[in-house]
DNA sequence: CCAGTTGGATGACC
DNA sequence: GGTCATCCAACTGG
């Protein structure tokens, strides 16, 4: 295990008691929902980078190759598939 | 604002890091993230215990009056809803 | 009893 | 506000 380090969050008063609260309404220690909640966040914020930087990227693509399906075609398909389960979808092109 | 006051949280090295990283990625400070973290954690942990004291109480009162309205009630309802907008809510009995 | 981990408070520095 | 280094109490396993 790697010996976990310490770092300080600067909290008032109310925040700290709600925690404490929380925590024995848990039967858990504050600290520990501290953990778990920055725990949490990280695996949220993470994702949601993941999200922003996978939109960027796709853009990028776009711009230095031209390819793309435009919204039109996409709805087409979408209209398609309601009548025809197996409707191709739109392939990328310049 | 009220003189925040020192805790101390224990994380490993590479939480701490993931922090960091992120902090960068939204331009502000990893301590800022950590607040946040704590108090929206905070926030929707506080919302759950409430739920979950008033579905309780609900019970509570339920046992203690007989006072309730059936589910067969509120389908009914729903359904004449749908057809008279200004339908009759069901009211409690026993 | 000692070592390691958790839980927590402080004081000091930028 | 943001960050680090200590130091303390309590518990746990050897």
């Amino acid at each position: 295990m790697q010996t976990a380090t310490n770092l300080t969050v600067k909290l008032n008063v109310d925040e700290r008691h709600r925690l404490k609260v929380l925590a024995d309404a848990k039967k858990r220690t504050p600290h520990f929902l501290m953990k778990e909640a920055i725990q949490r966040y990280i695996a949220d914020e993470e994702a949601e980078q993941m999200a922003v930087k996978i939109a960027i990227a796709s853009v990028e693509h776009y711009k230095q190759t031209g390819l793309h399906v435009s919204l039109d075609e996409v709805r087409t398909w979408a209209k398609a598939v309601k009548v025809d389960r197996s409707a191709k979808i739109p392939s990328c092109h310049v």
